[in-house]
DNA sequence: CTTAAATACTTTTTT
DNA sequence: AGTATTTAAG
C-alpha cells in the first residue's frame, strides 16, 4: 500500500496505532482519506481481519463509499466489514439481539411521522387536549429526553408540574405502546443496544471482540446514546479512532454534543491527538473567508486551515429585492457559470438554512429548463401514497404494528369510518391482541353487516401475504397487492393531475424494489423496509447526475463543490429565529455558515433580499445577514449582481426587478443608509408618501424598528 | 361513511 | 401559497 500521497500529519494520523486516538479535521484536510487508509493500513500491516473493524460515518451513502474506496486501496472484498451510520449498525445488532428485550426480531422501524401518529394515540388515551399538548412538541420533548437517556420512570420521578407530569405520562404510554407494536423509532435505535449492553455483559463482550478497531467520523455531531455506544465497545480494547471538526458541529438541536470531541482525551484516557490542517479542496480567499467569520466564535479548539491552492476569485454578493428576485438572480449566475466558466450544472449547489426556501428557486429553474435535484424537504419514503403502501408491506412483516394498520384499514376507502375503527382498537384493547386479530373476532363488533364483510376481505388479504411473503420477492409481493386492491383504478378514477403522480410515484416505489432486490444479496422484505427506514435522500442522490443541486447546509455536511450558492442571508433567516440569540445558538449558526462557505472549491456567491415573503403572505423587510458585514470586506465583490454578471445573450430571460413601492419625489428610497442622531446608523425599510412628508420605516442597529416622519427627523444619507 | 368545502397550519436543521 | 386537517352536506 503507498502511504506516499499522504502529507505528515496524514501519514502519522494513519500509521499511528494503540490507543484512543483523536484527530481533528478541518474542512477539507482529507480525513476520509486518512480514515480509508486507515482501514487499509490496519488490515494490510497491522493483520487485523476486515470484519473486525467498525467504522461509523454520518450517512449511509458516505459508508458505501468509504467501503469503495477500501476495497479499492486493498484489492479484496471488503463486504464484511462493518460500515454504517450508528443507526443502521444500530439495526444490525437489534436484528440478532432484541429478542432479549422482549421484541420480536421482525421489529419495524418508525419515522417521525409514525412516531408522531403514535404520539397523537397516548395523548388521546390520555384524555388530554391536544390544543396544549401538541403531539408535535410532545414528540420533540420525548425525543430530547431519550437523546439524554432519560428513562420514563427516571423522568415521572423528576417531574414538577401537571404539563411535565402529563408529558412524562405520554412518554411512558408511547414507551409500551412501541414495544407492543414491536416498533422502534430512531432514539430507540441508539438506546436499545445499550440496554443490551448493560444487562448481558457477554453479549457486550461478543460485539467488543467484533468490532476490535473502532472508528468513528463526524465525531463532533455524536449525541449522549451514540458517544456510549462508542465507549462501551471500545473500552476494553480501547483501540479506538475518531475524526471530527469542532468548528462544524451543527446538530447540537437533536442531542449532539460538541464536548464528546472537545473533552475526548479527558474521557478516553491517555490519547493521542492529532491535528490536519491543511486544507486540499478551496481557494485562499474562500479560507481567509470561512476563517475570518468562525473565528468570531468563543469556545473553539485552536487550529487554522491553510492551503497552497490559488488565491481565487472574490466572494460575490447579490442585494436581490425579493425572494423572486434572488431566485433570477442564482438563475443567471447558473447560466453564465455554465456558459462563460465552462462549467457543468453538477459543479453548482444552491445551499439554504430551510427547506422552504427551495421551492422559489425550484419553480424558476424548472420554467427555464435548468437541469436540478432537490435533496431533503418532503423525502420519497415519506410521501402519503408510498408510506400507505409500505404501511401494507410493515404489517405483512408485522402484524402487531398499529400505527400501518390505522393507516391502510380504510385505504383505499373501504367504508371503514372513525367509530368502526375505534370498535376495533377497544376489543383489541380488552383482550390485549393486535388490531388485525381484533379483525377475526368481527362477531363480537357491533358493526354493520357491510362492515363486517369488508373487514373480513381485508383480514384474508393481509392473511393471504402472511402466509407468502418469506417465499416470494419483495417486488412481486408488492405488485399483486397492487393489483389486489386495485391501486391504479383508485387514482385514475380521481382524474387529477396529482393523483396521476402519487400513482405514478408508487409505480417508482416498485421500481426501487425491483432494483434493491437486484442489488442485493439479502433481498427479503425485512431488508428493504429497514433499508427504506433508514435511507435518506442523500443516500437517494447521484454525483454524477448533470444537474444543480439543492439542499439545506446541514445535507451538505462532508460535500464539495466547485461553485456554492448560498442564498437568504438575512437576519432571522440564517442566522435562524428571534434576534434575541443566546450566544450558543447564535455561535451554531456561524459554525453553520462556515459549514456552507468551505463546501466550495473555487467560487462563492452569497445572496439576501431586501424583503421575503413567510408563508406566501406579503413580503415583508428584511436587513442583511450579521454573517455578511463579518467577512473581510476586500474579499467581496459587488453589491448588485447587474454589476459584474454580464446579462447578455439571455435577454429572453431578463428579468424586472418586481416592482416595488413607488419611490418618486422622495428624497429617501428604499435600501439607503442613514444615520440618526439618536438611534445611529439605520437602513430604509419602506417609504410611505412622499418628500418631506414621507414616513419611512428604517431598522437601526440591534434590529431596532421605528417609523420616522422624513422632515422632523434628523437624518443624513450615508 | 364519503365527498367537498372550509379552516388551520406551515418554515429550522435530520437519523 | 400549498398542504393537511376538520367540518358540513349528502
Amino acid at each position: 500500500m503507498k502511504n506516499t500521497d499522504l502529507n505528515l500529519q496524514q501519514k502519522k494520523a494513519v500509521e499511528l496505532i494503540g490507543g484512543p486516538i483523536l484527530i481533528f479535521a478541518g474542512a477539507g484536510s482529507g480525513k476520509t482519506r486518512v480514515l480509508t487508509h486507515k482501514i487499509a493500513y490496519l488490515v494490510e500491516e497491522v493483520g487485523l481481519p476486515s470484519e473486525n473493524i467498525l467504522a461509523v460515518t454520518f450517512t449511509n451513502k458516505a459508508a458505501d463509499e468509504m467501503k469503495q474506496r477500501v476495497q479499492k486501496l486493498l484489492d479484496m472484498d471488503c463486504s464484511s466489514m462493518s460500515v454504517g451510520t450508528f443507526h443502521s449498525i444500530s439495526a444490525r445488532i437489534l436484528r440478532r439481539e432484541i429478542h432479549l428485550l422482549g421484541y420480536s426480531n421482525d421489529f419495524v422501524i418508525y419515522d417521525q411521522d409514525d412516531s408522531r401518529a403514535l404520539v397523537k394515540k397516548m395523548i388521546g388515551n390520555l384524555e388530554l387536549d391536544e390544543k396544549s399538548f401538541v403531539p408535535k412538541s410532545v414528540q420533540t420533548q420525548i425525543s430530547n429526553a431519550k437523546n439524554k437517556m432519560i428513562s420514563p420512570e427516571f423522568m415521572a420521578s423528576t417531574v414538577e408540574g401537571f404539563m411535565d407530569e402529563k408529558i412524562s405520562e405520554v412518554y411512558s404510554e408511547y414507551q409500551k405502546a412501541l414495544k407492543q407494536n414491536n416498533a422502534l423509532d430512531f432514539d430507540d435505535l441508539l438506546l436499545k443496544p445499550l440496554e443490551i449492553f448493560k444487562d448481558f455483559p457477554i453479549r457486550l463482550e461478543y460485539y467488543q471482540n467484533q468490532f476490535r478497531y473502532v472508528l468513528v467520523d463526524e465525531y463532533q455531531d455524536t449525541n449522549r446514546p451514540q458517544f456510549e455506544l462508542v465507549q462501551a465497545l471500545s473500552k476494553e480494547h480501547r483501540d479506538v479512532c475518531v475524526v471530527g471538526d469542532d468548528d462544524q458541529s451543527i446538530y447540537s438541536w437533536r442531542g449532539a454534543d460538541v464536548n464528546n470531541i472537545l473533552n475526548f482525551v479527558e474521557i478516553f484516557g491517555e490519547s493521542q491527538v492529532i491535528k490536519l490542517e491543511q486544507n486540499y479542496r478551496s481557494t485562499k480567499t474562500i479560507l481567509e473567508c470561512a476563517w475570518a467569520v468562525v473565528s468570531k466564535n468563543s469556545s473553539r479548539a485552536e487550529k487554522k486551515l491553510w492551503t497552497e491552492n490559488k488565491q481565487g476569485d472574490k466572494l460575490a454578493l447579490f442585494e436581490c429585492s425579493d425572494e423572486r428576485d434572488e431566485s433570477w438572480k442564482v438563475l443567471n449566475t447558473i447560466r453564465n457559470e455554465i456558459v462563460q466558466g465552462d462549467y457543468d450544472f453538477n459543479d453548482l449547489v444552491v445551499l439554504y438554512r430551510t427547506n422552504a426556501q427551495s421551492r422559489v428557486i425550484e419553480d424558476v429553474l424548472r420554467k427555464e429548463g435548468i437541469p436540478y435535484e432537490i435533496i431533503g424537504g418532503i423525502k420519497f419514503y415519506a410521501r402519503k401514497e408510498v408510506k400507505d403502501i409500505l404501511a401494507y408491506l410493515r404489517i405483512i412483516l408485522n402484524p402487531s404494528d398499529g400505527v400501518s394498520f390505522d393507516r391502510i384499514v380504510n385505504f383505499p376507502p373501504r367504508g371503514i369510518g372513525k367509530s368502526t375503527l375505534k370498535k376495533i382498537h377497544n376489543l383489541a384493547y380488552e383482550n390485549d391482541y393486535t388490531y388485525l386479530r381484533a379483525l377475526g373476532d368481527f362477531d363480537y363488533l357491533s358493526i354493520g353487516k357491510k362492515q363486517k364483510k369488508t373487514l373480513h376481505e381485508f383480514n384474508q388479504l393481509i392473511h393471504k401475504y402472511r402466509t407468502s411473503y418469506k417465499e416470494e420477492g419483495a417486488a412481486s409481493i408488492t405488485r399483486d397487492l397492487l393489483a389486489d386492491i386495485d391501486l391504479q383504478a383508485y387514482y385514475e378514477n380521481q382524474n387529477s393531475q396529482e393523483a396521476l403522480e402519487r400513482w405514478s410515484n408508487v409505480q417508482e416505489l416498485v421500481n426501487s424494489i425491483a432494483d434493491f432486490q437486484e442489488n442485493r444479496n439479502e433481498n427479503s422484505l425485512r431488508e428493504f423496509l429497514e433499508e427504506v427506514s433508514l435511507l435518506t435522500d442523500i443516500d437517494r442522490w447521484n454525483v454524477s447526475d448533470k444537474a444543480v443541486t439543492l439542499m439545506t447546509i446541514h445535507s451538505a455536511k462532508g460535500l464539495e463543490f466547485p461553485i456554492v450558492i448560498i442564498i437568504g442571508l438575512e437576519e432571522g433567516l440564517f442566522p435562524l429565529g428571534p434576534q434575541s440569540y443566546e450566544t450558543e445558538a447564535l455561535e451554531e449558526e456561524r459554525r453553520l455558515f462556515y459549514v456552507a462557505v468551505t463546501r466550495a472549491q473555487e467560487k462563492v456567491y452569497l445572496s439576501y433580499a431586501n424583503a421575503r415573503r413567510r408563508f406566501g403572505g406579503i413580503p415583508s423587510p428584511t436587513v442583511q445577514s450579521r454573517f455578511i458585514s463579518e467577512l473581510p470586506r476586500e474579499l467581496v465583490n459587488g453589491n448588485n449582481i447587474e454589476s459584474y454578471i454580464k446579462v447578455k445573450n439571455i435577454s429572453r430571460n431578463s428579468y424586472t426587478p418586481s416592482a416595488s413601492v413607488s419611490q418618486q419625489n422622495t428624497l429617501f428610497s428604499i435600501g439607503d443608509h442613514v444615520e440618526h442622531k439618536l438611534f445611529g446608523k439605520g437602513k430604509i425599510l419602506a417609504v410611505e408618501g412622499s418628500g418631506g412628508n414621507a414616513k419611512l420605516t428604517i431598522v437601526f442597529s440591534g434590529n431596532i424598528r421605528k417609523k420616522i416622519i422624513a422632515k422632523y427627523a434628523k437624518l443624513t444619507q450615508r
